[in-house]
DNA sequence: CACAAAAACGGACTATAGTCCACTTATGGC
DNA sequence: GCCATAAGTGGACTATAGTCCGTTTTTGTG
């Protein structure tokens, strides 16, 4: 991924405690947010696949540099997109209500973060697959996913020790991929896709 | 896919049943081989990532537009060499001894088969991953991958009567994705990500 | 305010997958 | 052997991701 600016890409951010980076330059956070309207504007329209990245930077108003500078790549801009709502699943998770958040038993809340996840998942489709799919590997580079995978891992410590937990999380992940369900779905429609999947994953 | 010349691509083939298509002409067999020959010693000198189909077409000594008409995209042309492999394993499963092949109970078939996909598979990961990455989806089009989804699913219908085999066969399979298994297999080796995976779809 | 360093900008440039089509060649019927 | 025709060929062309670098803008310091 390899950003530059500070990390956090979405709206408000917490007056900046005492200065831990330069913070971002105001024309780079003008630019910023060119991009992001642009990018939603143009998936909303013409759909994901069909539009490249030298049609966002035009609609932005923006060189392709500033584009790539900015994102890395076509997976981190769709990174960006979905930021902020990954972020409330996240929180969610680490201290929202039971059994998604802490305080329910680790097989209850693992059911209850793949049904989650697959609704998040359902919900964009076309954009976690093109996060996922841009460049060969990026699935696994994403900070969200490394996320999701560290949770599972603590919970399957916790339902079934002595196992392996942490390959075997990425393998519990693998059927979630977008790629994955977007195959599943175009054949078996989104009902048993879902089912299928739960199936799997919760044994 | 879409090939245009007759299927099978490897080495001999009985004298040709009463002819069902045209059959292939001279210098196109004549091409074919040379552009398998040449991909398969680039990717051995240079590594599958690094090889460019314009090269491929340069080593080999024909036009791109020879080698794209012949292989239909890079997926294809990872598969023609993959195809001999594969059609050992499937031949394999089809009528081979138990518990690969039949005979067996379908849930020792089903083990037999992720160890023998698995031992393939890792044998020829980045091959497999050119095969299923090249294009997005390139994965769930590929025959192979539907041989192993039939199988697969036909073996659960025995196994776990009641079941919706045919999205669940899909969900098995997902962590054995070449691209999966190469994260896997970084991030822990060889011996873990095997292991993990076998413990998932055998659960 | 002026200025220097740091950061960001943008568009020309490269690399590569995949398409198109005017031209060449093999093949099977006569 | 000759020819009509279907099949095959090759390379110029397009589209698109991603890089590079000289120029411009911001920022904070004296």
């Amino acid at each position: 991924m390899e950003f530059n600016g500070p990390r956090s890409a979405s709206s408000s951010e917490p007056p900046s405690p005492p200065a831990t980076r330069p913070r971002e330059r105001a024309d780079a956070a003008r630019n910023r947010a060119k991009v992001l309207a642009a990018a939603a504007k143009l998936f909303r329209d013409r759909g994901v696949d069909g539009v490249s990245m030298d049609a966002v930077a035009a609609e932005a108003g923006v060189g392709k540099g500033t584009l790539f500078r900015r994102f890395g790549d076509k997976s981190g801009l769709a990174v960006a997109l979905l930021d902020e709502r990954e972020r409330e699943l996240q929180a969610a998770i680490l201290s929202g209500p039971a059994p998604l958040g802490p305080g329910a038993p680790a097989a209850e809340r693992l059911a209850a973060f793949v049904d989650a996840y697959l609704e998040h998942l359902l919900g964009h489709l076309d954009l976690v697959r093109m996060s996922e799919t841009a460049s060969p590997g990026a699935r696994y580079r994403i900070g969200a996913y490394r996320f999701w995978c560290h949770h599972v891992a603590i919970l399957l410590t916790e339902a079934r020790p002595g196992c392996d937990a942490g390959p075997l999380a990425h393998a519990l992940l693998a059927p979630l991929a977008a790629e994955h369900m977007t195959a599943l779905v175009a054949e078996y429609g989104e009902a048993r896709a879902r089912e299928a999947v739960r199936a799997l994953v919760l044994g």
